[in-house]
DNA sequence: TCAATTCCGAGTAAGTTCGTAGGAATTGAC
DNA sequence: GTCAATTCCTACGAACTTACTCGGAATTGA
């Protein structure tokens, strides 16, 4: 029932990014540092958040990521679901392989109840967060500055 | 974000005790063909719950498992904490392991908050659910005789 | 031109998952 | 008392995932 590092580092660079946005491309050395994590590591979350369109990249001298939407209009789930896949306990529930809804036996239905709930709490926490949430909480805990 | 094989056969099994609570010790054989699963693995998993004091066994012929305690003094999260270990996105939330509360840097405080957020509402789910509900709802079902 | 930076593909060591294998110990039924 | 059924225990292992590292090509602003 763990996020991976994946998950935990790229929300960590977005939130970053978020708290700094507007202020023009941040590089990866930057935020690597800011948040204690591998730069070559990032660097490889960076690219599928690149590819899933939440951030925008500029190359060369002065480059860097910026967020490629307003911190408002990004969702926890959305980060998640790029570096961790579809946000489900079990994999028979996961509509996108087409591997549910039935999982061979009428019985497990009872249970796919249980684990659709358990999703369904998930999700909704995660998507219900936004980056400018977890800004404004930062501004309230006056370490915006700092960080 | 998944459960393991451990925690989805754990509950299946002990779903399938729950149905036949009352009737005498189940066998592992029994389970395991109810449930498709291995019986060499289901039996690791019948000693940790055993150990765990949420199943009794008894051995010998007309042996097998049977739940410790009432379907419904027996929740969902009891059996998943036995097998995947604490609730939790993030191991630094783990009051058990004594490496939270603090991560090292303040800012994190601010994501903190969003992952007590989401185990919050993963162990609501989970602890507000008793083998006895998963019980009523298969009856509910009509199917409870042919499992 | 050059330093800073993203981009890209490969490799890899350690850990986890999902089992399998084999046999010892216990028990009820006959 | 024997035997079949069953739990109990330890060990092993193959495949997969995780969390990185490494090296270098391509791009860009100063």
């Amino acid at each position: 029932m763990r996020i991976s590092t994946r998950g935990e580092y790229g929300v960590r660079a977005m939130f970053d990014l978020a708290l700094h946005h507007g202020q023009g491309p941040i590089s990866l050395k930057t935020i690597a540092e800011r948040q204690i994590v591998s730069e070559h590591y990032l660097e490889q979350l960076m690219a599928s958040l690149r590819k899933a369109g939440l951030v925008t990249s500029k190359r060369g001298a002065q480059g860097g990521y910026e967020l490629a939407y307003p911190p408002a209009e990004i969702r926890i789930g959305d980060i998640i679901r790029v570096l961790e896949g579809p946000i489900t306990p079990l994999d028979c529930l996961d509509v996108s392989t087409g591997t549910g809804p039935y999982c061979g036996h009428p019985e497990q239905c009872v249970l796919r109840g249980l684990w659709k709930s358990l999703q369904d709490s998930m999700e909704q926490v995660l998507d219900n967060t936004t980056l400018e949430d977890l800004r404004q909480d930062a501004l309230r805990l006056k370490v915006a500055e700092d960080i």
